[in-house]
DNA sequence: TACATGAATGCTGCATGCAGCATTCAGCAT
DNA sequence: ATGCTGAATGCTGCATGCAGCATTCATGTA
């Protein structure tokens, strides 16, 4: 689990990071030193620089002295949305500008998982591509803090999404997105990165994000109707 | 220097960013701990977590196993402008739906500030409002997570300016920008704010950057026309 | 004189001890 | 039974000891 390779507060760090991010550790759930300390086979040091690390992104919270996992409210996510807009736009227009043949097949089959229908059980990699799809855009955009800052937005927002939104994703709920749309988004990106068009990138990544805001007010009205008109 | 009211790291780390945004330490300055531990008086460990918060702003770096005051490259400070234009433009916007008078009259001052001449003798006062006015739009977005990433954004870059676009600001190097330029784009900013139209505010703000972005370029050939080619 | 090799030094990363604060629980009084 | 008070517990924040790694310096050799 922790080898002794690199240092202990980093593999610590990306441990708890991973537990949080993908639910195992929940929303509000208190984080102690000594009980991640014998979990993890360390002493506390690196447990503690973890959490200070963690805290710096945000990930957890200071509550008078103990740390939690970050309890986020719809208000948090639409933040980060819109954090994502911006950035997700100027991703779209470097990478119009800079892509070249090869980057571009690679973000075509990340682009074409969405073509072929999947059976509705798998829909999970489907959101593996659509993560890859967007990540890939950053890379070929050649700018690390535009990467830095999308990754802590992604972070953040993903620990809402799986604690959360997994209730969206339930077609059931009736507040799930129709692929058509997000595969038609998608694809205004990709047209327009492949045309090397910055501009009309710029404004399709914009337009997919605009959406996905869209959907959640929506559907956060859906699953909350009363907790809805009063910004949770 | 360091009171014992609020968690010493804490207090630590904002003493460190502070001199190193202010460029009391320079950059590619090793930070040794029991020297900054010795200077304030307190033992390793809050200056140890300190610095772990520093690097995880990607204000310091690490140098086999040494920290140092990060260095940043032009292409790290451009890269650097480009998340701004995003998260700027994000920001003007939600600010033009959302602001209301009292903000507004707050918005205006900081912009008269660049109306009024000003010796040439106290520039400094000039880029402290001009900060102000930015800081503000973010500040009325009343995204936190908008305020925070940018907050990161021009922390890094004020090291660089600090460190080194003080010579462009010297009048006698013909790199420093007109303040009528300036001027007239953040009257643009302000205007499309005040008419409470987001999206002429976000296409201000991001032309506003547009212009820094092209004026950073041009002035480092300036300043270096050997090492301006090789992208420093 | 230049270079190589080994010892000494300096600094970090981790472990652990200790004190202080907050929370909790038990016992007592009403 | 309920509310209050004090003791016990649990956890954190800080200090310090120790080991390991890298760098540096000195000494010896070609």
């Amino acid at each position: 689990m922790i080898s002794r390779g690199r240092a202990l507060r980093d593999q610590v760090y990306e441990n708890l990071r991973d537990r949080i991010v993908n639910g195992e550790l929940q929303p509000g759930e208190a984080l102690i030193e000594v009980e991640l300390a014998a979990q993890l086979q360390v002493s506390r040091t690196p447990v503690s620089n973890a959490l200070v690390m963690l805290r710096e992104r945000g990930l957890i919270q200071d509550m008078a002295g103990r740390m939690e996992v970050c309890v986020l409210k719809l208000e948090d996510v639409l933040d980060l949305y819109w954090c994502r807009m911006g950035l997700d736009g100027i991703a779209a227009r470097l990478a119009a500008s800079r892509i070249n043949a090869k980057e571009l097949k690679i973000l075509e089959q990340h682009l074409k998982a969405w073509e072929t229908p999947v059976r509705e059980s798998d829909l999970s990699a489907l959101w593996v591509s659509d993560l890859k799809f967007h990540q890939h855009i950053y890379e070929v955009s050649g700018n690390r803090h535009l990467v830095r800052f999308s990754e802590m937005a992604a972070e953040l927002a993903a620990v809402y999404r799986r604690n959360t939104i997994r209730r969206m994703n339930d077609p059931q709920s009736g507040t799930s997105r129709s692929r058509d749309d997000v595969r038609a988004e998608h694809h205004a990106i990709f047209d327009a990165i492949a045309a090397h068009d910055p501009d009309a990138a710029d404004a399709a990544a914009r337009q997919h994000i605009q959406m996905v805001i869209k959907h959640l007010e929506q559907a956060d009205m859906m699953l909350d109707p009363e907790e809805a008109l009063t910004s949770k």
